[in-house]
RNA sequence: GUGGUCGUAGCUCAAUGGUAGAGCACCGGGUUGUGGUCCCGGCGGUUGUGGGUUCGAGCCCCAUCGACCACCCCA
């Protein structure tokens, strides 16, 4: 073989990380966009802005989210730093807002303290589409107030996040009661596959004994069956649990905001209590079905972390899928404003004399595309013309001696000759500066996503 | 973590085991100060990586990495 490792090449080329992806100026857009939306709604909604580190202590999911979840047990980017803590990349951040709830003492603010949240989050599952090792959230979490209408709002508010979006979504919708009606349910339900035993699919079998909750929402034709009849937890609730959940479910039927009841929705993280529930893609039949976001209340989160109880409730949303589903629905996303004039200069002089105009119409209020490190005017009004701009200013040496500057029509091609001092001023005149500011219009669409709702198992 | 499909230019894709190409995009030119169409040119690849088989591998075999799909689980 007569192959050499060459000097020449592109050897060892650093590459993105597993499970890791770049944000594009190309998707831009979209980020954008969901952001203004996320904003929006929770300056609405009465939500402040908080940020937690991307980086906790290992403990704090653990004793959270549950030491014999999938999510601690195997998806948790975990390390020994050089200082010898185990800490990790945050899976998720409803702990780390109820961590910084206790430690900032937010309970001595008004009740309820409602934050909401934006950010990566890491999980090291095996990559799929729409299922990243860094993902980002948002979410939305009302802490220290047990009230149904708390749940509520925050169903209304991620609900809306998707009407805004104008995204056609499904609320799928559960309680799950109190850990300790749960644990009743859960030996009655354990109970009951146990007598079936035999039909159960391998997979279901470990589930028995590993957490028989995960049987119901098996997919195998014989489990599915068995699961149509299984116990459901609504009847092991408690009295106050049920009359708790009847509350949520009738603020949902007053906001005549659809739902499906589905005694499936049991989520993954152990410190859910109460309410729980899904928004999922509404799809054909037969299209793969991953929940865009979830959330539900955890009245008892807080003193798992050691603090006083304090009831809450949130939720969070996956970004990329969200996106994904806006790509593949092809719903139209407004992009950056265009400019409202090109600046193309020509020489030296010029260009030195461009920068400091650029930066005056700037002040005066203008956006200004420019194109100053070409030379040519030819190339600068092809970069005019792609950013479909309709007015271009053109300075070249002729109108440095003159002070002057052309208006260029881009439509029409005709110019004008204009005195240099009163660019502003007839700028003024041709362009509307009457523009809204490129400002989200938050449209609550008339006629609720007509759907049939309540699945009939 | 398990099983499957697939990796050729920035993108979309060609190339019976016999010299790696096209379109788009990008950069430049079509006489020195005028865009949208058109014409011409340029940049860009040791075919994901490493081995093997062969006179000869983008193509066949193995490994590895990655993407995607189905599980698992979830955002």
């Amino acid at each position: 073989m007569n192959k050499k490792p060459s000097s020449k090449g592109k050897i060892n080329q650093p590459r993105l990380v597993r499970g890791m992806k770049d944000i594009l100026p190309s998707e831009s857009n979209y980020w954008e966009h969901i952001r203004k939306v996320t904003e929006r709604l929770a300056q609405d909604h009465g939500f402040s802005f908080a940020a937690t580190p991307i980086l906790e202590d290992k403990n704090l999911f653990v004793r959270s989210i549950g030491e014999t979840t999938d999510i601690v047990e195997k998806e948790m980017f975990s390390f020994v730093d050089q200082g010898g803590d185990t800490l990790v990349l945050r899976p998720e951040n409803t702990a780390s807002i109820v961590r910084a709830y206790i430690e900032h003492g937010w309970v001595n603010l008004p009740q309820p303290v409602k934050v909401w949240y934006w950010g990566s989050m890491f999980r090291r599952e095996r990559p799929q589409a729409g299922r990243y090792r860094e993902f980002h959230q948002f979410g939305f979490e009302t802490l220290g107030d047990g009230q149904p209408v708390n749940d509520a709002q925050l169903i209304m508010l991620a609900y809306n996040f998707f009407l805004d979006l104008k995204l056609d979504v499904s609320l799928q919708i559960n309680s799950l009661g109190t850990k300790e009606s749960r644990e009743k349910y859960k030996k009655v339900l354990a109970e009951y596959y146990k007598s079936h035993k035999r039909k159960l699919c391998d997979d279901c079998k470990k589930r028995l004994l590993k957490n028989p909750l995960r049987l119901l929402d098996c997919k195998e034709e014989q489990c599915a069956e068995l699961a149509i009849d299984a116990p459901q937890i609504i009847d092991y609730l408690s009295e106050e649990d049920t009359h708790h959940f009847t509350q949520v479910l009738e603020y949902l039927d007053e906001l005549e905001l659809p739902y499906s009841l589905n005694p499936r929705i049991m989520r993954g993280l152990d410190y859910y209590s109460r309410t729980a529930f899904e928004i999922w893609p509404n799809e054909e039949p037969g299209a793969r079905q991953s929940a865009l976001g979830g959330g539900g209340r955890y009245d008892g989160l807080a003193e798992l972390l050691g603090g006083r109880p304090t009831p809450a409730a949130g939720f969070a949303v996956g970004i990329e899928r969200v996106i994904a589903l806006l790509r593949e629905r092809q719903v139209y996303i407004p992009g950056p404003d265009t400019p409202d004039i090109f600046l193309a200069q020509l020489g030296d002089a010029s260009r030195r004399r461009a920068l400091k105009l650029f930066d005056e119409l700037r002040l005066a209020g203008f956006t200004v595309a420019e194109s100053f490190s070409k030379d040519s005017i030819k190339q600068q009004l092809e970069v005019a013309n792609r950013l479909n701009i309709s007015i271009t200013l053109i300075l070249g040496q002729k109108e440095i001696i003159d002070g002057t500057i052309l208006f260029r029509d881009m439509e029409s091609g005709t110019q004008e000759v204009v005195n240099y001092d009163k660019v502003i001023q007839e700028l003024s005149k041709r362009i509307d500066k009457v523009r809204n500011h490129n400002d989200i219009k938050i449209t609550r669409s008339e006629n609720p996503i007509p759907r049939e709702d309540e699945n009939n198992e």
